[in-house]
DNA sequence: TCTCACGCCACTCAATTGGGGGATGCGGCT
DNA sequence: AGCCGCATCCCCCAATTGAGTGGCGTGAGA
């Protein structure tokens, strides 16, 4: 069985050279070629493939956007993004929008298809310095605090059921004390925390 | 200058073939050897290495609580993983933990200098299997939302910005809008999240 | 023993917030 | 033209919240 690839590229060239070479090697085949991401959004559900090859830079609706949605109607299906500029953030928002890999353009046709069959065996081609990106950011730094900014146990227990979305009466409620107590405790929270807003102190809880 | 490198391993045998090896290799230094978690905590942080190398499997801290740790007092210095299996669970938590990268320690010597240099240079060795992994679980599945759920250009706008710790007063005036707009818009946005904060959309958007 | 940090509770006060109206204009769609 | 969604602004109200102040008990460490 071959691998069906879609491509999406809005620069007719590039559609072609892609299209041919992927038709031409064994053991792949083309089964959409779009022009556009709206065109993309349109097509490629109806004939879903084992992989999508994405420009990043298009006119219109660009790659990130289009794959983000492309995400939502084939989560499953893995999205390559095509770049001609090692450009990080690019290429790290495209992760974040669901991409599962990335290729320079400039990379030999042979890297293409090797790329390609990592893809759809569950592998995810990028450098390793994207790959260090992804990892730091997705790993909590745990900024080193100042000790006097430690929260105590008691603290840390409120600001996470405040992270779960209950207001502090609810919190008091859940914890069986007083309302006012956990006003006391939130000014140390804020205090230590340097916020002042309950919406601020959970953002940097949850980093 | 040569790579420093430290070395966390529980077993003797390992410890010495890992120094030895790394402290003849050119352009490698091995700066200290801990037998166990706690000792690295210790030795450690008082002779900050340019790379650690840390078994998963120990007995008392494991290798993935001690990174954590680690990663506390030093947050700058990448940890490498060495493990015997090629489990999939204990590597995605180390990395969770703040490891960098993992290499099995069936790996051939040279291969560990590799990517020790690779880690070093920023770089985060790993096989794409893991990194796939890795990605899937940053990118936010993002819910398949009902359409009446979906929000307008300008809501979405709204709570990115609430979600980066702004009050609704200070949105008003970096839009340049009124204040009883940022209100009214507020009100949708509840209502489309099904939440009744600024805390619990905050929470939701940061997913 | 005597602090001191912590957890607990109470009170006030001004500001913010969530929730409810209603009004205007604009652009698309029918 | 009429309708509807969107964005803009305005007003009102009750409740919550943030910010200050104070007191009380308890347990750990100096």
């Amino acid at each position: 069985m071959s691998i069906s690839v879609a491509i999406v590229d809005d620069k007719p060239e590039i559609r072609r050279n892609l299209s041919r070479y992927i038709g031409e090697a064994r053991g792949f085949r083309c089964s959409s070629v779009c022009a556009s991401g709206e065109e993309a959004l349109r097509v490629i559900p109806k004939n879903p493939p084992d992989v999508v090859l994405m420009d990043i830079e298009m006119p219109g609706m660009n790659g990130i956007a289009c794959t983000a949605w492309l995400k939502q109607a084939l989560p499953s299906v893995p999205v390559m993004m095509l770049t001609v500029y090692e450009d990080d953030d690019a290429i790290f928002n495209a992760l974040k929008a669901g991409a599962t890999g990335y290729l320079l353009k400039r990379s030999a046709p042979a890297k293409l298809l090797e790329a390609i069959t990592e893809l759809q065996r569950g592998g995810a081609p990028m450098t390793s310095e994207i790959a260090r990106r992804v990892i730091e950011s997705f790993c909590k730094p745990k900024l080193a605090e100042h000790p006097d900014d430690q929260l105590t146990a008691r603290e840390t227990e409120i600001l996470e059921l405040l992270a779960k979305g209950y207001v502090p009466k609810e919190v008091a409620d859940k914890l069986g004390i007083s309302y006012d107590t956990i006003r006391y405790h939130l000014k140390h929270i804020y205090d230590k925390l340097h916020v002042h807003s309950r919406t601020e102190a959970v953002i940097k809880y949850l980093g």
